[in-house]
DNA sequence: CAATCTCGTTGATGTAACTCAAGCTTTTCC
DNA sequence: GGAAAAGCTTGAGTTACATCAACGAGATTG
């Protein structure tokens, strides 16, 4: 099918195809070239910074003291663990899971660059979630008392952190919705069009994607069994509506996905 | 079974069973001999003034200016409605319903009194889910735009902010858990659990509660069907672990239904 | 006080997704 | 570079829940 290129999901440096593999090298390299501020980072108009004026970003800006390196596979953060920062992520890609006391696992959301994690601690001071890199993951640390203390400041940040609550809250909403009234291949199909939705505010394909996580971990999220994603992807690749190589995702029929998900098989 | 009486499920002042049917009267009553303020509700302890001192309490007393009154079937707000204020359920039971544009109905959480509700019109500035009383509702509103402005002065109130909505993000986390992970037996297992223990934090009985939706709403809720929702209950009063009288219904082994949902189904 | 409607129960049948299993491909790691 | 592990696909058989349907009990209304 397509050639064997890999691509950088979220870095947008790399939205043309890259024929090198994935690797931190990179990464590493910019970090010592590129001053690090929101001010001149790429993922400012999706992140903490929105509506500030430049003085308030500067604030924001000299809180970030701690840029955690996420090595793929390794956690941000884990259940358990004191809350006391949020982060935004710079680059990367990661999954957030809960196990409950009996060892069920849930992964509860996939997040990328420009997004905020690590929200559920602010209840009881604890995370209650796992925050597992899926690729290696660059992140800001934004101290949540600092956050707290300049949002009593100023009130677009103050706004801005309420909008991100809400923002999950509603997106928690809709995987109700998915998990308690869709079928597998109607779940699919939206995962999909979120992701690569997601993935195009970024700068990137609205048709081309690369997953991250397993289908083990599709599974997990969309409460079906690997094997049923699996089924459903060749399903969908027999329809014509997808090519699926390991990984890699060509959406053809991005249209027929909609349908799906709109529940309307026919004409 | 038991007798006849009725329960009111919410009001403080009716934890001992009454004769009387559930209606508005009592309330109204209340409400013209008691003032009514933050600091002689009931609810204080498990509502929005946690943490507040004295001159603080009044503040947020100060912005409730309206105590809208919601009638059974009606909605405190609707999806589409814009976004001015949460609300602080003084008295009654509410659920809340997100419907896909294709019709999908989703019960996304069912509210009692003490619980805010409404959070999730800030991301937009418009609500994005139906919130309709399940039985007469006395709500507070408390005007987001002065929280806002009390919360960047009242440190003590942002926090609680703050944890309200990270709280929703967790119970969110834990329907996912649900939807995806469980059986029949052990959604409702759970969700009855979940509910006598939020009844009894607020002086209720732990074993006996009126359940104020019908099967299809706890069963869009767990995304089961009424019928397995039905069935369900019948064979949890098969197996002796409860007793089933329409809406009424008494625990009789609470750890039947704990090791139900902690996924062990024998010894 | 029928008549209607809403809600709940139970049975019979169907099916979407799960489970178990085998084989294949890709990645990891010594 | 070869072995082991992890990840993916596909098939066969099973099952938990949905669907369809009938009926009964309360509540509501004219």
């Amino acid at each position: 099918m397509s050639v064997s290129t890999t691509f950088f999901v979220l870095d947008r440096s790399a939205k043309v195809v890259s024929s090198q593999p994935l690797s931190a090298t990179g990464a590493k390299v910019d970090r010592h070239l590129i001053k690090i501020a929101c001010s001149n980072c790429n993922m400012r108009e999706l992140c903490m910074p929105i509506g500030l004026d430049a003085d308030e970003l500067k604030r924001v800006d000299e809180l970030v003291t701690k840029r955690p390196f996420v090595k793929r596979g390794s956690a941000l953060f884990r259940a358990g663990d004191k809350f006391t920062a949020m982060y935004a992520i710079r680059s990367g890609f990661l999954k957030t899971c809960i196990t409950s006391e009996d060892g069920r696992a849930q992964v509860t959301g996939f997040q990328m660059a420009g997004e905020i994690i690590g929200l559920d601690g602010i209840a009881t001071d604890l995370h209650t979630c796992d925050a597992i890199a899926l690729e290696d993951t660059e992140v800001c640390a934004l101290p949540f008392e600092r956050i707290e203390e300049i949002a009593r400041e100023v009130k677009a940040l103050q706004h801005h952190v309420h909008k991100i609550m809400s923002r999950e809250i509603v997106r928690e909403h809709g995987v109700m919705l998915l998990l308690g009234n869709m079928r597998a291949e109607e779940r699919l199909a939206a995962f999909l069009l979120n992701l690569v939705q997601r993935l195009h505010a970024r700068g990137f394909s609205s048709s081309d994607l690369v997953l991250r996580m397993t289908r083990e971990e599709i599974g997990s999220y969309l409460g079906l069994t690997l094997e049923t994603v699996s089924r459903t992807f060749s399903k969908f690749a027999d329809d014509g509506i997808i090519t699926v190589n390991q990984r890699q995702v060509h959406i053809q029929n991005a249209d027929a996905l909609k349908r799906l998900v709109s529940h309307e098989p026919c004409h």
